[in-house]
RNA sequence: GGGCAGAUGGCUGAGCGGCCAAAAGCACCAGACUGUAAAUCUGGCGGACUCCGUCCUUCGCAGGUUCGAAUCCUGCUCUGCCCA
């Protein structure tokens, strides 16, 4: 096991709170002396979505925690899920059912292999406890929380102040205490999170020191940006990059972020050095379209590995800089029942092929001058025009969305 | 339990009973520029068609009053505020 110093450094990388950090040296120190791993606790949400690379900040940081031989210990909070949580409250979340719960659950882990030792870490369902706590149990665990002091979280004084104020349910002040309770229950050492988790985190530390146990540390991580560069990273904002998406999306995607997010990408999703990060993203010292080129190449090997990162480079200059059509294009069918002496009005056919979401969207296109044909790229200048449709016809519509017909 | 206010297109948010497919901003799409970054500028942003026009479906849900309603009335659902 390496040095409490040696630990510290690279734990204290990229992170938002570390609190309290005396204890974690505690903890490191005792850890070191007995060689018994210190249990780094995680918790994450069965609901059945895509991990992004907002979701692989915290579990990154367990990664490394694992790589300092400390132990995993992953919280499936799977009763929350049954319940239902409506705190987006746009669509009321449907209730799971528990074979959905473990659908959703191994898929999740699934996902997460590719970056933590899943094998290596205990995994626990927070039903096992909360599914056999009695009322009694549980005014048991509100009574160790005002509602003051529940009210004291960012989130819900926002929606408080909020005009009009936006609802908050009284089961979402539970879930501070479940997620704290869910800490006591495997008596965890330290606690991740992303930085919006603090309170939750903070909560487990009370109930912690409650039961007589020596309170975790928390520890957050940053927000990951989404791609847009503003708000987080997240499904619903369609702002993010998923750990299963293809190679090419995955690095065309990075590349399509602004510049000055770089930094915190790098510092998040990779493991350069921060000297290397400075010199990296300062315009002085590197292009910043190649660093932007090294963070999508990084990001790529991360997930499918260093052939995949340099044929997607390769693909994405193409496209982009040599703004040459994909290697692959993509191959849509049309039926000879839609033309006419072997013609058919490209509006249409835009439409056929699913580039344009209606024959009126496909007109626009035209009228914005936004669509070619064939391999000599003919731009398409009149809404009213014909083409000849034959197999292997070429249309594009802007410079990303490309298609092959074939007609059948 | 009582009183008041509100529910509009992906979001925010305007909408005298007719001129509203519904202002404005954001987001999004296309074009110019470029490093497919940002910023900026231009055009677009419910659907269909014989497409500078015609028709169809939209303003929480269900009815109603009107020649005519997103705009008025009734009931319902949901939410906020105040009082208890």
């Amino acid at each position: 096991m390496k040095s409490v110093a040696e630990q510290l450094e690279r734990i204290r990388r990229g992170v938002e709170h570390l609190v309290p950090e005396a204890e974690l040296v505690k903890k490191l120190e005792r850890s070191v002396q007995t060689g018994k791993p210190l249990r780094i606790k995680y918790g994450i949400d069965p609901t059945g979505s895509d991990v992004h690379l907002g979701h692989t900040v915290p579990l990154r940081k367990m990664r490394l925690f694992q790589e300092l031989g400390h132990q995993a210990v992953l919280i499936i909070g799977n009763y929350t899920a049954l319940v239902g949580d409506p705190s987006g409250r746009i669509e009321t979340r449907p209730r799971l059912t528990p074979e959905q719960v473990a659908a959703n659950a191994s898929d999740y882990l699934r996902q997460i292999s590719a970056i933590i030792d899943i094998d290596k870490a205990e995994k626990h369902y927070n039903g096992d406890w909360f599914s056999r706590m009695t009322f009694l149990d549980v005014m048991a665990l509100t009574s160790k929380i005002t509602v003051q002091r529940m009210l004291e979280r960012d989130d819900f004084t926002r929606r408080l102040r909020a005009e009009p104020s936006v609802p908050i349910y009284l089961h979402e002040c539970l879930y501070p205490l479940m997620q704290g309770q869910d800490s006591v229950e495997i008596h965890a050492d330290v606690e991740l999170g992303g930085s919006e988790q603090l309170f939750n985190l903070m909560v487990g530390r009370r109930l912690q020191e409650d039961a007589g146990q020596e309170p975790q540390v928390c520890l957050t991580l940053p927000i990951l940006i989404g791609l847009d560069g503003e708000q987080k990273m997240g499904k619903s904002l369609g702002n993010y990059i998923g750990v299963r998406e293809p190679p090419y999306d995955q690095f065309a995607k990075t590349m399509s972020i602004p510049d000055g997010l770089m930094h915190q990408w790098f510092t998040l999703l990779t493991d350069r050095s921060p000297e290397e990060i400075i010199r990296l993203t300062d315009p002085k010292t590197t292009h910043p379209r190649d660093a932007k080129l090294t963070l999508a190449a990084d990001i790529v090997r991360f997930y499918h590995g260093e052939a995949s990162a340099q044929e997607a480079t390769a693909e994405w200059i193409k496209r982009n800089t040599k703004r040459e059509d994909p290697s692959e294009i993509p191959e849509v069918a049309i039926s000879a029942e839609n033309l006419t002496d072997g013609k058919m009005l490209v509006a249409k056919l835009l439409a056929a092929l699913k580039l344009a979401s209606s024959n009126n969207e496909a007109r626009r296109l035209i009228q914005g001058g936004g669509v070619t044909i064939g391999p000599d790229r003919e731009k398409v200048a009149d809404v009213n025009a014909t083409v000849m449709v034959t197999s292997g016809l070429i249309v594009r519509v802007g410079n990303r969305k490309v298609v092959r017909v074939r007609v059948a």
